[in-house]
DNA sequence: ATTAAAGCATGAATATTATTCATGTATGTA
DNA sequence: TACATACATGAATAATATTCATGCTTTAAT
């Protein structure tokens, strides 16, 4: 079989222009090179050179041989390159799932400082999962989620990265406002505006109303942060959200943020990874700088 | 180091989804395969593929030598194809040298059957050489020459493919026309013209006029046979040329041929090739093809 | 829950392949 | 003419690849 060492010979022959010199470059003797080459062409029924006086020259095959060398060698040299940035933990794709809406903007602030510390590591980051962002990471089709609901898996490991409130964000003007903390019947009354997943996955559902047996006068849904708060500020509704985000609001829109009960609802984001292959150096970095971006 | 044994056993685990079947595939163990990548992943420090229940998984580097593979293994197998078409003699260039002005049109006739016989044999004419044809031949500028002058050296074999006569043209109308033959002083008051080599190339000179110590009242320059024979028309001029190629532009200009001397200039033309290296069939096909081709 | 089967990894044995060594031949050079 | 250089080649040896035997883990079946 035509093999990736034929070529080296053919192309350190033709480049020091004795078999000899080229059995020198590549640290063998002359014979293993007329040995190489003859069973080559007792392969493929061609002559790959002739002698010529005390030289070689090559033949059309030889020639042949010889330019196809010179494309795919330098082919070979590159993916060898990147097979070595790879074990250095320099080359990858940092594949990230997202089940959290409001984490977006968390997100941008760790990624932001890992593309500038890790230049060779492309980031992906995906929202829509066909099924479940669990099965995503499970299936390779992303290598890191960022979620509030950790759910437990023999081959996931979960870390939490940061913990937050969640509040709820009123009109600055509302009278909800000046309460010291919101019951559920004070949203008997209230439009609520949430993400547009199920209500099983949103914590004012299931840690707040549905215990208390309460339900929003309306229920509206809107799919980016920016225009739910803009709803709010106008008076269309009310909405639960992480403390951090809304306060990274308030220089911007007229908002209010109320505690969730008297206990409060406290939430943490994690992040799950895989445990059944060896994660890349990269990933522990990722991870090192989430734990420090708590702070938004 | 990397080889193209290693792609092809990525791609066989790829597209069969275990090692196992790959094995058979590729004609040999599992156990093969285990070793084969074991010490592809000790050389460079990464991990290939690893275990996920009973199948194996590609890390980033095996989907990264997965896609190189996908790209170079067809590269291989086409420049194997090409070596086969080499060996069978479908494929090759036959560079022809000629240093014969006249001869072009003959060599026209003989590369028209050749090329359609071998559609894949390249076909260069080559007609000026830095160092000369021979030398042209000698180093592997061109496989072929066509000459009138069998200059003889030890690695060159030369054959005689066709004989002619070369002849005086003139105008049909002209006094000369008349002649039984033309004799050097019947050219003293002429003007002759010839294509663009040393006199000492000429026939004309070399074998008529000097050895009779006669010179022609003009010399003109003419490149292309065609406007040579116009002037010749026009009353312009004497050439002198190879019988059959006046003769193949006698039914478009009014010109006719005379012998040169009663013992009339006979000329062979030679293909002359390297003995140094077997030849290609398809050489002999030309050789062959050149012999048949002596009428024009 | 237990067993059976499938699949991969691995050390040791073996087979295969590549390389060297020794030598012959041809060619250019002193 | 002798000598040095360079390549080819058969035989010996070294290196490498492959197989064999086996253990371990996972999945499926009973």
């Amino acid at each position: 079989m035509l093999d990736r060492q034929h070529l080296h010979i053919l192309s350190a022959v033709a480049s020091t222009g004795t078999v000899t010199e080229a059995a020198n470059k590549l640290h063998v003797t002359q014979s293993a090179l007329s040995h190489a080459i003859k069973k080559l062409e007792q392969a493929y029924g061609v002559k790959v050179w002739h002698k010529e006086g005390r030289r070689v020259r090559m033949t059309n095959a030889g020639q042949l041989l010889l330019k196809f060398g010179n494309r795919v060698i330098p082919q070979f040299e590159h993916a060898e390159l990147q097979l070595q940035q790879i074990a250095k933990g320099e080359r990858g794709t940092l594949r990230i799932g997202m089940e959290c809406h409001p984490c977006y903007q968390w997100l941008l602030t760790v990624v932001k400082p890992f593309i500038r510390e890790f230049p060779d590591i492309d980031v992906d980051v995906k929202q829509q999962f066909q099924f479940g962002a669990l099965g995503a990471l499970l299936e390779y089709e992303i290598d890191m989620l960022i979620t509030p609901d950790p759910l437990l898996h023999k081959h996931i490991n979960y870390q939490a990265v940061f913990d937050y409130e969640h509040v709820l964000v009123v009109p600055a003007d509302s009278t909800l406002a000046s309460l010291g903390f919101i019951r559920p019947t004070d949203l008997a009354d209230e439009t609520l505006i949430t993400y547009p997943v199920e209500a099983s996955r949103l914590d004012i559902f299931t840690r707040f109303l549905t215990p208390a047996g309460v339900s929003p006068k309306r229920h509206k849904i809107i799919e980016t942060t920016e225009i739910m708060l803009q709803m709010v500020e106008a008076s269309r509704g009310v909405a639960a959200l992480p403390r951090w985000l809304v306060e990274s609001f308030q220089d911007k829109l007229d908002i209010k943020w109320v505690s969730l009960g008297s206990a409060k609802i406290m939430k943490s984001i994690y992040l799950g990874t895989r445990n059944k292959e060896q994660a890349p150096d990269y990933m522990g970095h990722f991870k090192a700088l989430a734990k420090r971006a708590r702070v938004v």
